[in-house]
DNA sequence: ATCTTTAGTTTACAACTGTAATCGTTAATT
DNA sequence: AATTAACGATTACAGTTGTAAACTAAAGAT
C-alpha cells in the first residue's frame, strides 16, 4: 500500500493533531504534547507514531540522528473524510437536521455565519422538494414511515 | 455497567440501523437485511447482535422462543454523540468551515434549507468576533498561526 | 415420539488497539 | 575513552473486532 489509510484510532488521531499543528515535528515534541494532554508514557506514544508511519499517515525525513515527521494527509481532508463516513451511516433525508444540530452546538464567528449563509444561498438553487432516501431495505425508517 | 456504551464499531452500527428502522426486530429480520446488504453470514450477524446486547445498546424482550430486540438509545442521540466526538478532535475555530463543507456535500430539501436558515438566524444573536481556541498546547495551529 | 430446523450461546482464531518495557545504536557527557 | 542518555525498533500481552463454525435447547414437522 502506498496510499494513506484513512482508518486511524482515536489515540492515533491525537498524534496526528500534534503533527498537523506544525509542518514537521520530532517525536520529542509529539511526546511532550501528549504526555501533558493524555498522560501517556513516552513508550506508548512512540508505538503510536510507529503505527502511523506503517499506515502511511506519516512521512519521515531523517534529520541527523532523529526523524522529522510530517502528515501525508491534510487535517481538513482527513476530517472531511471522517465526517463523510459518519453521514454514510444515516439516511440522506436526515442530513439537514443533523447539520442543524451541529450548528446549534457550535460557537460561531460572524465570519462563520456569513460563510454558512453563502453556502445555504448556493444550496437553495438546487434544493429539492424531498430528499431521496437511498438506504438499502431495512436500513432506515423511510420505507415504513412514509406511506 | 447499566448505561449504554456509545462506543460501537462500524459493523455494529449496521446492526443498529436495522434495529432503528423499526421499533422492534427479530434476529431473523436483522439477518435478512444485513445478509443482503453486507453479505455477512448469519453466524457473524448473530455475533454482532450478542455483542450489542452485552454493550447495553440493545434491549431484549422474550417473545415466545425468540427475542425482540430494541435500541436503548435513539438513532438521533447516538449520531449526535458521534458527531460531537468527531468535532472534539478539531479546533473549535474550524467548526464553521467544516459545517459549511457538510452543507456543500448534502442534498437538501426546501424544508431543510429553512431549518438551517432559522438555525443560523438564531446563532447570529450570539455570534462572536473570533471563536476562541480551547485546544491544549501543541494540538492545533492557532498558537503558531495567529500572532 | 422422533427428526429437523432454528434461535441463541460458546468457542475459535487472526488482526488490530491500548499500553508499555526492553533492546540496540548512536550521540552527548564526564 | 568510558558512561550515560536518547531515539527508534522489537517484543509483550490483554482486550476488542471481524469473521464464522459448533453446540445446545426448544419448537415445529412428520
Amino acid at each position: 500500500m502506498a496510499q494513506p489509510d484513512y482508518k486511524i484510532t482515536d489515540s492515533e488521531w491525537e498524534v496526528m493533531r500534534a503533527v498537523w499543528a506544525q509542518e514537521q515535528v520530532t517525536s520529542r515534541e509529539i511526546i511532550e504534547v501528549l504526555q501533558k494532554k493524555k498522560g501517556w508514557s513516552a513508550a506508548t506514544i512512540k508505538t503510536f507514531i510507529g503505527r502511523l508511519v506503517k499506515k502511511e499517515m506519516l512521512d519521515t525525513e531523517k534529520e541527523g540522528r532523529m526523524f522529522l515527521y510530517s502528515a501525508k494527509i491534510g487535517e481538513d481532508e482527513f476530517l472531511k473524510h471522517t465526517l463523510d463516513e459518519t453521514f454514510n451511516n444515516i439516511c440522506d433525508k436526515d442530513n439537514g437536521s443533523m447539520i442543524a444540530g451541529l450548528i446549534g452546538n457550535s460557537v460561531l464567528s460572524f465570519e462563520d455565519i456569513e460563510l454558512l449563509e453563502r453556502m445555504i444561498e448556493k444550496k437553495k438553487k438546487d434544493a429539492v422538494e424531498e430528499v431521496p432516501c437511498s438506504c438499502p431495505a431495512g436500513q432506515c425508517r423511510c420505507q415504513t414511515r412514509h406511506p
